[in-house]
DNA sequence: AACTATATAGTAATTAAAACTATTTGTCAA
DNA sequence: TTGACAAATAGTTTTAATTACTATATAGTT
């Protein structure tokens, strides 16, 4: 994890501008979503700040995630029928979400920035986010595939 | 809803293909959610659903929503921070999605559709759905909006 | 150093979704 | 048409994610 500390200033002056406290928790759970690198749940997270903050409630890791992402700190990742899942880099980047073992794979094309939002929707709505989602099975998932069964 | 006898056809043909039985409930699941024309949770179409089946357990309908995603009969509506949303509308089209009140907006663009899905992805991973995926603010909810407060 | 609004810890409540099990039923073959 | 049986369902419980609540602590300010 390179420019660390310029990350934790980005999020000291979102939080100046969005009038919130800069508390050890708040810094401790960015960090800690920074650091895994993918695309952890509050309970990933609360598990890593815990061993900094023993003390820590999951209630706060829950508020505080949702919080970085209210900042635009992080951001919640797309795709359903799993647990919450947040991410921290807010490079361009794409996700490919296995609908089987609910994996989340980064990946990165070109064409897929910098998506032309529609007027329509521009006009209607205040747009934050766009992004391609896909999703299927991943390697592992799709070698265990055999018959559909519902129950 | 036009060309319903059309759509239930191609239930019954999926459930054939799949060795699934073709039962009552699953098809009023199927016809309740076609009908809906929105993207319910499991939870509305079983209010939807009771009318006609006034015994169906809520667990059947989750199940049968499941199994109506898993054959390619619908899919779950990607964003988060909600309930799972269903969508029996398999043309191709995109979602709005409000950050704040959880709104699924359709919309169609014709230059998000027919996205080419990189080569890296589909060697890799079997691609199931591929699609743009827009969040924000709604009208309604835009208006609303003041400071953030996070507790 | 003191003040105060904000944030937190610890806990309880809520609620979506899955699991469990006895019973029913769709499918198929006799 | 009728049985046999695997699959599906109803009714219920359990699990687990998230939010709500409240007394206490603290960051930012004066
Ligand atoms: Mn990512
Ligand atoms: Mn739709
Ligand atoms: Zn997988
Ligand atoms: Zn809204």
């Amino acid at each position: 994890m390179k420019n660390l500390g310029n990350k934790i200033e980005i999020l000291y002056n979102l939080c100046r501008d969005k009038q919130l406290k800069i508390t050890p928790q708040r810094v401790e759970v960015y960090k800690a979503l920074l650091a895994s690198g993918d695309h952890p749940s509050a309970e990933t997270v609360y598990a890593k700040v815990k061993k900094n903050l023993p003390n820590i409630s999951l209630d706060t890791v829950n508020r505080t995630l949702n919080t970085l992402s209210l900042i635009g700190a992080a951001f919640v990742v797309e795709g359903s029928g799993d647990v919450r899942r947040f991410d921290g880099n807010l490079e361009n980047h794409q996700h490919f979400k296995c609908v089987k073992c609910k994996k989340i794979f980064d990946f990165k094309h070109n064409a897929f920035e910098n998506i032309e939002v529609p007027e329509e929707l521009r006009h209607k709505f205040k747009v934050l986010r766009a992004t391609v989602y896909i999703e299927g099975l991943c390697q592992s998932c799709l070698e265990k595939e055999n018959k559909i069964q519902s129950n």
